[in-house]
DNA sequence: CACGTTACGGAACGTTTGTTCCATAACGTG
DNA sequence: CACGTTATGGAACAAACGTTCCGTAACGTG
């Protein structure tokens, strides 16, 4: 029918996200996303529309991705508790180890939430995905008798989530895998069981 | 002598820590700057060099503000939980009326810490200070049997600290008072008095 | 009231920004 | 093997970027 095209739209979208996430919305400059991901910005333009369109998308592919992630850890068997926090190991090995693909949301939402109304509405939205996701997860694991119900469920969850997304803030300033998991052990204080409970040891 | 200035130079700053705050490091052009200041540009490199050191600048002035700040809420009689309460209450104040001066050091070091070196070595060094300081509150305050010692102190501090910037991320997304509010009932829940968990990393 | 010094306003600079345009290349189809 | 269609590379664009420069204005001093 017509000549083919020479890269991946998906692979595009993801390479583009990745940076993004290292450098931010403002500091990447079209030409770097060119030289990124090994196009002509005649290519860049019919396939993304332009660079606002493609942070959007990569936003929204970051986003699923993440969420699947997040899905994968906590609906396994075992306690909540211990589905969480592995979650947060699992995080913290990513952050300690420098690969610093970190997280696009954080940067979306400290950047760009404020003056762009679309990324704004899309991290509204997803976010709330989230935290219902995990507030249902935590009702059934309240349910089951996991954890105290000290909290609303969404209240618990919006915390968990955001501690997890905290994570990424403080790698920022020092990414020592001690000072990630000495914040992390904390944050997790808010799943125990707040009256007195055996002593495991 | 000579001519006098027309501008006071710290309240300047102050203007352009602001705007910085609202707006991020790359988003703020020099341009706006001038006319948020009310100066014209040889006045502005007159006075401050150039915009990445104006921002040196105004992210020190504001640093200085949030640690004074911070000593204050701390520093006063009563039990070191609800002092850490009444820092909490008067930032989600701060955050629900919309006022928003955000937090620059959690744009600067979202934005700014992974490309600007100066930035980070500021960061790192500040946030350590903060840290510190309320790393020895927190040790006279389990001294006195304010709080149970299940954590290191440094621990304690730096996840009271972030747990507090972390409310200008959640504002981010959602400034809703009774959203920022169930954050920092969880988060205070650290302070709570509990045994240590056995589980802890 | 002239002088030296410093601050001011604003035009101008070169560079980089995001985007558009067009001639050319690479396909599937008739 | 020509044709229609779509993708590509790169030149070109206006606008905005951070910064510099210069003539002028506003002081304190002699």
């Amino acid at each position: 029918m017509a000549r083919p095209k020479e890269f991946d739209h998906d692979e595009a979208v993801l390479k583009a996200a990745a940076l993004f996430g290292r450098q931010g919305y403002e500091a990447t400059s079209v030409r770097h996303l060119l030289d990124e991901l090994g196009i002509s910005s005649s290519s860049f333009y019919a396939a993304f529309g332009g660079k606002e369109q493609l942070f959007m998308e990569a936003l929204a592919a970051h986003a699923e991705i993440e969420r699947d992630q997040l899905r994968l850890f906590l609906t396994g068997t075992g306690a909540f508790r211990d589905q969480f926090k592995n979650l947060l190991d699992a995080l913290i090995d990513e952050l300690a180890s420098g690969g610093g693909t970190s997280s696009l949301t954080l940067r979306a939402a400290i950047e760009l939430a404020a003056s762009k109304p679309d990324v704004l509405a899309f991290l509204s939205r997803y976010l709330s995905e989230l935290i219902n996701m995990v507030a249902n997860l935590i009702t059934a694991a309240t349910e089951r008798g996991d954890i105290s119900e000290a909290y609303p469920p969404e209240h618990l969850a919006r915390y968990l989530l955001f501690s997890a997304f905290n994570l990424g803030f403080v790698a920022k300033v020092s990414s020592r895998r001690d000072t990630l998991e000495g914040y992390a052990a904390i944050a997790l204080h808010a799943l125990d069981d707040h009256r007195p409970h055996p002593v495991i040891l």
